[in-house]
DNA sequence: GGAATATATGTTCATATATTCATGTGTTAT
DNA sequence: ATAACACATGAATATATGAACATATATTCC
């Protein structure tokens, strides 16, 4: 059991955190990367059977949000987990039963 | 390092939890619950400095997807954690320097 | 029964999000 | 230069969300 609550300011960072990758496609990504540490947007779509742009989208806005980051190399851009957190966040929760939700 | 990736199922679950909470004030009230067991509606929002209706609203809302539960005691409604999982990820997220975002 | 308190619910509004499509940009190879 | 590929972007749309407000319900006390 916890003893503080968090600050203002920290409750504030972590809820953004949790939007950013609750949602079921970008949550993989983020779990996809959690393994590869490197992969491109076109790994990315087709691994996960999803639409180029719809990637896109998403891996742009995780990165503008400091959760990703990406490097262009010739015609592939490659998207890296920047922020190590949401590792913990994935670990965590993988070790979770889910079943009774 | 991670090995394997969540699977399809798990995905969905933990990116329904991390929606559900990943707002500053429900955030703010599962924090508050991983301190204080129980909690009443008005408790939260005097503590919150919340509207009473958007906080119902929110902890129904919580309730609804399981992660809270609630009982009523004459007058007051108490609210706890349900799904202690979330605790976890708080604390993760609590140790976690933030401050680079 | 009526007042007071605690909570829940329905509605409305503004805004955010997710998705798709079409098109634009950057890079390589010919 | 142009074709082909990888990726990004903007517009359009549907849908979801967050917040606020008014009102309804439940419970206690008188």
């Amino acid at each position: 059991m916890r003893t503080k609550t968090l600050d203002i300011k920290k409750v504030e960072k972590v809820a953004f955190i949790l939007k950013a990758i609750g949602n079921p496609l970008r949550l993989s990504i983020v779990d996809l990367l959690s393994i590869q540490d490197e992969l491109s947007v076109k790994d990315i779509s087709k691994t996960l059977n999803a639409e180029q742009s719809l990637v896109s989208h998403n891996l742009s806005g995780m990165k503008l949000k400091g959760i990703l980051a990406s490097r262009r190399e010739g015609k592939h851009v490659y998207y890296k987990l920047k922020l190590r957190e949401v590792l913990k966040v994935i670990q965590c929760m993988e070790n979770c039963d889910l079943d009774a939700i």
